[in-house]
RNA sequence: GGGCCCGUGGCCUAGUAUGGAUAGGGCGGCGGCCUGCGGAGCCGCAAGUCGAGGGUUCAAAUCCCUCCGGGCCCGCCA
């Protein structure tokens, strides 16, 4: 979002907030049984573990009743194997935190068919009715709270937070289904309605312009179910008119995994005449994985993003005070931060997005093979250089002459191709290409006034030219790093 | 079965759009550099059949084909 803004865009960050599906009410049921209370921790930390500790508990009680009425056989002792499996995640949550296990198991226990319950519940919020409403807004907004406080951290800014359960209360989702209805590439079964996607995409000649081979069929889309209700992508459809009425371009930045349904979408709004729709583009990126596997927030395996950032910060406050025995506690943790915020975005945008990223906390925690450190370090150097000199560089009328050095050379060339950089990042979503060029510009630097000193120049006009050179590194440094959302430390 | 993505020294990664010279970096390993702007640094060394095989070309990590390995998707889930 920097990078397009950087780029001229005027762009709005928004953040879909998934808040209809069974997940959130798994969550909400939980929270209701425990009488919605204020959390007790960091907001979104705490429903997570109350959605883990409710979806086991409610995997076991359901896999319990099934099993008595299910014959010995494989059946039996498929969901034997289930209730062993969600017992065990049951049993690490009721480690981890014994009273929030406790008091779900608790009030769990009297509820004879909780699927039932969180099925009416998503119902009923569905319809907007008011306990509903209450009670699953309430818990998604303390969670929101909670991934505000985080982003912000992590110097990330949404401008606006849309709600899924939104567009069904204010019947977006109802007005594209009447102008569904029309279409020819309609069919329904009972209540159901399922739209033609492949007949779509070859009668508007889509498969060329998407990348589709023309041989490939693309599946059929479900858009609402046979009781009449309204899946993800129906929502996903109506989200989609919104957006395109409001901005030239869309970009969806979504996981790889969706790419099929982005794809399909695009047919069918496309086949309604929204043509525009073109101007919609995924912008796909790989999950992180745990050596474990598969992040799973229904497992409780997951890493919080403020745990790695902590994690971080812990790690690099020892480093500071090293370096720094003057400095106060309180200025040596804000610095700490910095730098940490700093290889933690330097290490999830240092790398392409059609990578899989394998998470572990010796590479997180590695500040010699992370990038954002030795950034931050030659920016704080370059600062530095220029701070001792007592000039003001930008004042400086250099002559340029002075400076024969093929590094120094190299230095006003690098800097200079900071605009192209920026241009090709942004126009390709890849911000890694910025941060291979903030990298490379590094390189040269230290290497440079490793070998030629600035202060100490032979002449005063070599001294003078250099610093302004140091100077164009400096200012060409600060502007990427704001671009890539990088806090900088006068130094370090 | 079909579609998409990934495969570059022990590990991570750039380069593939627009084919060009000894395939760049980093981690780890080894060896140097603090009387000169802060050593989160600098200098050097070892380590590569660019997954495999064909093809196009004067020239292929890059383009085409086949295959192998890994991942994802093809739900009236989200």
């Amino acid at each position: 979002m920097r990078l397009q803004r950087a780029r001229g865009h005027a762009v709005r960050a928004h953040f879909y907030v998934d808040d209809t599906g069974r997940q959130t009410a798994i969550a909400a049921f939980g929270y209701q049984l425990l009488g919605e209370p204020v959390p007790s921790e960091k907001p979104d930390h705490w429903i997570g573990k109350v959605y883990t500790v409710s979806s086991a508990i409610v995997e076991v009680l359901s896999a319990k009743e099934k099993l008595q009425s299910t014959p010995e056989g494989e059946d039996a002792a498929k969901l034997r194997s289930n209730i062993d499996e969600w017992m065990s995640v049951l049993s690490e949550q009721a480690r981890l935190s014994p009273d929030l296990t406790d008091a779900l198991s608790k009030a769990m226990a009297g509820i004879e068919t909780p699927q039932e319950s969180i099925s009416r519940l998503i119902s009923e919020y569905e319809e907007g009715r008011p306990l509903a409403k209450r009670a699953i807004r309430k818990m998604v907004d303390y969670c929101l709270s909670g991934f505000k406080e985080t982003l912000g951290r992590a110097g990330i800014h949404i401008d606006s937070f849309d709600y899924e359960s939104d567009l069904l209360w204010d019947d977006s989702v109802g007005a594209l289904l009447d102008s569904l209805e029309g279409s020819k590439y309609v069919a329904h079964d009972g209540r159901a309605m399922i739209f033609d996607v492949d007949a779509a995409a070859n009668d508007f000649g889509l498969k060329e312009i998407l990348g589709v081979q023309k041989s490939h069929v693309l599946p059929r889309l479900v858009l609402t179910r046979r009781d009449g209700t309204t899946l993800y992508v129906t929502r996903d459809l109506a989200y989609s008119l919104k957006k395109l009425d409001r901005a030239d371009r869309v970009l969806n930045v979504i996981g790889t995994p969706q790419t099929l349904a982005q794809l399909q979408l695009k047919v069918v709004l496309y086949a309604l005449g929204y043509k525009k729709v073109l101007e919609q583009i995924h912008v796909p990126y790989e999950q992180v994985e745990l050596p474990t596997g598969s992040m799973s927030g229904r497992r409780g395996h997951y890493v919080a993003f403020d745990s790695i950032l902590d994690e971080a910060k812990s790690r690099a406050k020892p480093e500071v005070a090293k370096r720094n025995p003057e400095m106060s506690a309180e200025v040596t943790s804000e610095l700490a931060e910095k730098i940490s915020v700093a290889a933690v975005r330097f290490a999830l945008v240092g790398v392409g997005a059609s990578k899989k990223i394998l998470f572990t906390w010796d590479r997180v925690l590695d500040f010699e093979a992370n990038s954002g450190p030795y950034a931050l370090y030659t920016f704080s150097r370059a600062n530095s250089i220029l701070q001792k000199s007592g000039k003001v560089a930008d004042s400086i009328e250099p002559d340029f002459g002075a400076l024969k050095l093929p590094d120094e050379h190299r230095l006003a060339v690098l800097c200079a191709r900071l605009p192209e950089n920026v241009a090709f990042a942004a126009d390709t979503f890849r911000p890694e290409v910025l941060s291979e060029y903030v990298m490379r510009l590094c390189d040269v630097f230290n290497s440079y006034y490793g070998k030629a000193p600035v202060l100490g120049a032979p002449t005063a006009e070599l001294k003078d030219a250099r610093l302004v050179l140091v100077r164009m590194v400096h200012v060409t440094l600060r502007s990427a790093f704001s671009m890539l959302g990088v806090p900088v430390p006068q130094r370090m």
